[in-house]
DNA sequence: CGGTATGCATAAGGACAATTTATCCATATG
DNA sequence: CATATGGATAAATTGTCCTTATGCATACCG
C-alpha cells in the first residue's frame, strides 16, 4: 500500500544538509559528525542512484534531483514534528484516573481542586467503574483501587489502609448520655449492621455481636452514603476515620473509641510499571503521596 | 531548526499499524515480523509518555493520542513516498553525458538516435566541453573521454582506438588517375598537414614526411569538419575510418590505404565506479559497448 | 605566494538499535 | 471444548549507524 520509502534515518539527515547546504552545520543540528551525515547521504545516494549533492569547495549544493526532493522532505518532516509535538504534549494534557467510587467521593472529590491548581494545564477525567481497569484496554493513565497490593506487572503504592471504627453526630451521642462502652453503641441505631465490619470490630472491642441480630437492613453500600446519615443523625455507620477527617475535626460526626480494626485491605495507586516516568503520572504520584504523607503527620 | 522528531523507524511502523489496524498486517507490509512492530510500538509508547494502540482481543485500535497523530503522519509519509519515487524515477529519466566536439559529432549525434528509440523514457543531454568533466562537481553521469583510460575511482569501458587514415572523395582520387603509393597523395592538396597524425602516417608507410613541408595551414581541428572537407572534394584528410563507416560504406569517401595507425590513444566510457549499478548508466554501457561490438563485427 | 583553516570523503572499529526466533497468553471461533 | 488468531515478551543475533582518525582539496590570510 504504502510507497517503497527511503532509508529514513538517512532522509532525515539529507533534510538538513539540504537546509544548511552544509554537511558540518547538519551534523551540529542533528548532534552527530560530519563522517555520519557525510555517510547518510551516500546510503540516500546509493539508494536513489544519482547524487544529491555537488561537492563544491567548502560548499555542498543540491543536485537537480537533490533540489527536486529537498522541499517535500523538508514539509513532511515539519509535518511529523508538528503531528509529534501536539500529540507529545495533548498526551500530557489529559490525566484519565480509574477510581472506585468510595474513594472518588470520601476522599478525591474534596482534594483533587489543589492538585488542578498545581498543573493547570492538565485536564482531569475521572472513570468510576467498579471493575479493575485493564491498562491495555483502556484509556487509562492510573487507577486507585482496593485489594492487597499485589498486581504484578503495576507499580503500586500503598495510600490508605482501610481501617474502620464506629462513627456518629455528636447529637445522637449525648442523646443517651455518651457512650462509655462499645456495647453502648448497640442501644442505638446502626446503620447497615449486615456489614461484616460491624461484627468484626465489635468482636475485636470485646463485645458480642449479637446484638445485631434481627436489626433492620439498611444495606447503603458506600461510605459516603452511609456518612451522611451518620451526620443526619439516623445511625451510627462503620467509617474509615480517613475519609471523614474533616467532619471529625469540625464535629459534625465524633469516633466514640479508639478502636481501630482493619480488613487488610488498602487503597492503592496502581499504573503501568513502564509508565512511570510519564510527567503527568509522576506529578499525580508525588501529588497524592504528599498528600497522604501529610494526612500522616497530623 | 527541526522540530524534535520521534524515531522514524518506530513511526513507519506506526504508520503501517494504524493503517492496517494490525499489528499483524502492518509487519507482513513492512516485510518484517509481529514481533518487531510491537517492539517498536512499544519504543513510540514509550517515547511519548502515552499508549498508542488499546489491545483489545484480536485487534488493536488507536487511542485518542493514536488517532490525533496518525493522518498527520501517514499524510506525511505519503509526501515522502511521492517524492522519492518521483525523484527516483526523475533521476532514471534523464541521462547527462559529457563528451569531446569530435565523438559527439562524428560517432554519437548519428547514432544516438537507436539509443533514444530503445529507452524512450530516457532523455539524453549532452555537454561537450573539452576540459574533463569532475563527476563530483558537475552533475554529469557518464563521459567519453580521450584518454589512456587510467583514471582511477572511475569504471572504463575502452570504445574505440584512435586509429587513422589518409580518406579522400573518389572524385578526386579519380583526377589524378587514382593512387597507387603513398607518396601520390602527395600530390593532393592535404587537409591540415600540420596535424602530428600526418608525419606518423607516411612515416609508417615507409614515405618520406618532407613533401608536407611548406604546405598551406590549413588547421581545421576538428574529425568532422575535416572530413567534411575531405567529401566536399578539397583535399585528403586523415580520419578514423570508425567516425566515418557511413560514408565509406556509401561511397561519399574512400580510403586508399590498408595502413592504420594509431597514436596509442583511445576514446573511453568513463563513469563513478559507484554507480555502475544505477539503471541509466547500465543502459547506456549496454548500448555503447553492443553497438561498438557490432561494428567491430562487420 | 606559501601556510593555515575549512569542509568533505573514507576506513576501521565499536555501540546499540532493530529484528528474528521461540514461546507464552488471552480470546474469539467453530 | 479444542483450535486458531493476534499480540507480548525474552534472548540472541544481526546490521545499521556512528565515531575516531586520517587524508585531500581548496579558499583564505598574512
Amino acid at each position: 500500500m504504502a510507497a517503497q520509502l527511503p532509508p529514513l534515518q538517512a532522509t532525515r539527515v539529507f533534510e538538513a544538509a539540504a537546509r544548511h547546504g552544509s554537511f558540518t552545520k547538519a551534523a551540529e543540528e542533528l548532534g552527530m559528525t560530519q563522517a555520519a551525515v557525510s555517510y547518510q547521504i551516500k546510503v540516500l545516494e546509493d539508494r536513489i542512484g544519482t547524487p544529491l549533492f555537488l561537492r563544491r569547495p567548502r560548499q555542498v549544493t543540491l543536485t537537480e534531483a537533490g533540489q527536486r526532493l529537498a522541499p517535500a522532505i523538508t514539509e513532511a518532516f515539519e509535518l511529523i514534528g508538528a503531528a509529534w509535538a501536539s500529540a507529545r504534549s495533548g498526551a500530557q494534557g489529559m490525566l484519565s484516573i480509574s477510581t472506585v467510587q468510595t474513594f472518588a467521593s470520601n476522599w478525591l472529590a474534596q482534594r483533587i481542586g489543589s492538585f488542578q491548581m498545581a498543573h493547570p494545564g492538565l485536564a482531569v477525567r475521572f472513570d468510576t467503574s467498579p471493575r479493575f481497569v485493564d491498562f491495555a484496554r483502556e484509556e487509562v493513565d492510573l487507577a486507585i483501587r482496593a485489594g492487597n497490593g499485589d498486581w504484578p506487572g503495576l507499580a503500586t503504592h500503598l495510600l490508605l489502609r482501610t481501617e474502620f471504627t464506629p462513627m456518629l453526630s455528636p447529637k445522637l451521642a449525648a442523646s443517651i448520655g455518651g457512650l462509655k462502652e462499645p456495647t453502648d453503641l448497640l442501644r442505638l441505631p446502626i446503620i447497615d449492621p449486615d456489614d461484616p465490619w460491624w461484627t468484626q470490630w465489635l468482636t475485636e472491642a470485646g463485645a458480642s455481636a449479637e446484638g445485631l441480630k434481627g436489626r433492620v437492613r439498611s444495606r447503603m453500600g458506600s461510605q459516603a452514603v452511609e456518612g451522611g446519615a451518620a451526620i443526619a443523625g439516623q445511625g451510627v455507620a462503620m467509617l474509615t476515620p480517613a475519609f471523614f477527617a474533616s467532619e471529625l475535626a469540625d464535629g459534625r460526626l465524633v469516633q466514640p473509641f479508639e478502636l481501630l480494626c482493619s480488613d487488610g485491605h488498602a487503597y492503592w495507586l496502581v499504573y503501568p510499571e513502564a509508565r512511570r516516568n510519564a510527567p503527568k503520572i509522576s506529578a499525580f504520584r508525588s501529588w497524592i503521596l504528599a498528600e497522604f504523607a501529610a494526612s500522616a503527620e497530623e
